[in-house]
DNA sequence: CATGAATGAGGATTCATTCAT
DNA sequence: AATGAATGAATCCTCATTCAT
């Protein structure tokens, strides 16, 4: 697990307020990042939309790369916590399976703009955060990674690179955010976790491949 | 298919001119955006790194933005073109798909730091750019769906939604260059290939998951 | 009579404090621009010229055509302003006549370099400003020509085209301006004032060219 | 007289030639300068409106503003010859005044925005060329004093400061052009050629004026 | 004579950051 | 704690001028 707190040096002292407001001007901050671009939004714009004034900001962020710096990192938090909420570990590794997968779904659909801002500003942010945020994405990895040695432990598994296959369960599921303008309006997020899962599961190999699993 | 020239007016009136400086500048400058980033990398910086004079530069380009839409332009399409040519026709589906998918792979390996460049900085790009890139992705797309749709048809492959199967492909196909600081050094381009192959054919369901997917 | 504020968007948002920089800007800027041209003139030399920084002169001003607009907006506004403070209205036309034009000279005497940055650069102002400054000249033109309506109504002067005259008038004052470099050196105020009206009044024709006109 | 020919350096040697291109030259951007003022107009946009490459150019003038001077040269000189141009001296001291101010006002009319560039462009001109064009206007001051002062010789005109009087005329020619947009449509040439004139003898004075030419 | 590609100094404008109040 | 006026370095872009062909 990765340090979950990005220090900033700051001005202001009390600590309870200095997190309330962290959080309220990284929030409308990303929005901004969002639709404009790191780079194209102004200092003075965030502060406008939050509707204090532009020294404030200042004694709460060291820079303007720190706001973009703590908006991603506590968005990532926020995400990865989300998506790797403990499933139900009696069920069957295909059922956890698809639990965890369709979690990831649904997190990745709300807020799929954001998840957007990360995956762009990487580059913008400082070393700390990046590798932040990959060792995030590498818990969620684990995550699966962990549902599917089980499987395979249990026998319901084939033997395989259960690494490489929760990286890409992962990828699928980012990809809902970042595919958004081809999938949006052609399948649902159920639909597309059952057909993700079901693929998973059981692949595209029709008649011959029943039989060579007969054979086995 | 889009049109494959992106059209920008110029004061230099040698066509041919036009197009090997184009090249050659866009070239360098991918490179550079690569390495720092769209907003962070000055145009004198491009004029310098081609060995020109600033002005020359605008010449060529309309502006610096003009650059990085050029540059994507020609990189996607050279990528596509690449990504999409022909495979063997008289192979099984399944080895025409393995083939599709390993030349995507060896295509995304090479020039992989470009591509991270235009999926950064697609948000700075025009619209116009903007749908010529998904229309180039979508293309990429049919080229897999038609593979899948043949399977299917001649009877190798079962019968699914092979339109985001295709989709799935080709994101697994980007995921090698979006990936590369988790895949590097943990699989090869062969394996990776292998690996989403198989696993694609087959599924990760153990012999018993058949009988479970047969119940259901 | 046109409005008598140009509206300019402003990030500074004490009112008095525009109103008070943007003068002294104008001032030192129109001295300027009087001395190399408007085009001449860099923005960097502006802020030298007031004491401040480039960036403040456009916290004030939206761009460098802005500080020629407002100056000369400005200028001109004063200039007609004091130009037809009103005469004594008990006086004879004639007298009111030499009262007015007296003024006028006067006014131009004063800032003579400056009404002749205003003619010079009325090209590069925007089409407001040039609507102002044309509507303002109107305004003195109309101050005339009241003048003379009420001698011709008197009996004092003969019928004529007063609106032409009038113009012709403010032309002359404009006169003093325009041409000093002839001028100066060679009469006064005074006797630019004395000769011009004297003029206006009786012409130049002597005794016997009365009949002369009188046969043709 | 001031001399006729602002001497520039060139490369070409055919003098014809010289002079036939530069007066091609300087009409064509002439007419530029006049439509967006010399600062805005580029040295390309001469080069292509004329029809020449931009090397030509700079074979005919040294630089921009030797453009400019050129051009301002030939057209006062071309000005100050047709509105000069001598009249019947047979006619009575008025009549030839009327004549004069007549031809004036009729060469003013053609070309007048060109009159009012070089009204503009002035501050931009090299200061022999600005000597060249005073020297020409006072040619012309001279030509109106010459009349004016036979008028007085002969008694036909009233002694006074026949100077200032041509100057005076001279300035009401300008203003044909310098207030095109508060004459043209109200007078024709002719109307305010005539009501000049007959202002310039007679003044605007009425009773007292009448009675004194009836006295006579 | 003629071309037009190439140069690079120079100018307007923006914006992160500071600091007096 | 909070404000917002002030700073000035940094950046994009233009355009007069040159020179190899």
């Amino acid at each position: 697990m990765a340090e979950s707190t990005h220090v900033v040096p700051t001005e202001v002292k009390d600590a309870e307020l200095i997190a309330a407001r962290r959080r309220q001007f990284t929030g409308v901050a990303l929005g901004l990042f969002q639709a404009q671009g790191f780079s194209r939004t102004t200092v003075r714009e965030i502060a406008r939309a939050v509707g204090v004034s532009v020294g404030l900001l200042y004694l709460y962020f060291g820079s303007k790369e720190d706001i973009l710096a703590l908006a991603c990192h506590e968005f990532v938090e926020r995400f990865t916590a989300a998506a790797t909420a403990t499933a139900d570990t009696s069920a069957s590794p295909a059922r956890q399976l698809e639990q965890a997968f369709s979690l990831l779904i649904e997190v990745a659909d709300q807020e799929s703009n954001l998840h957007l801002v990360v995956y762009r500003e990487m580059p913008n942010l400082p070393r700390t955060v990046r590798r932040f945020i990959t060792q995030q994405e590498l818990d969620l990895v684990t995550h699966f990674k962990t549902i599917l040695d089980r499987g395979v432990a249990e026998g319901c598994f084939r033997p395989h690179d259960t690494r490489l296959r929760a990286h890409s369960l992962v990828m699928l599921g980012h990809m809902w955010a970042l595919k958004r303008w081809a999938l949006r309006g052609t399948v649902t997020t159920a639909e597309y976790t059952k057909e993700q899962i079901d693929h998973c599961l059981h692949g595209i190999a029709a008649a011959p491949a029943a039989n060579e699993t007969a054979e086995v």
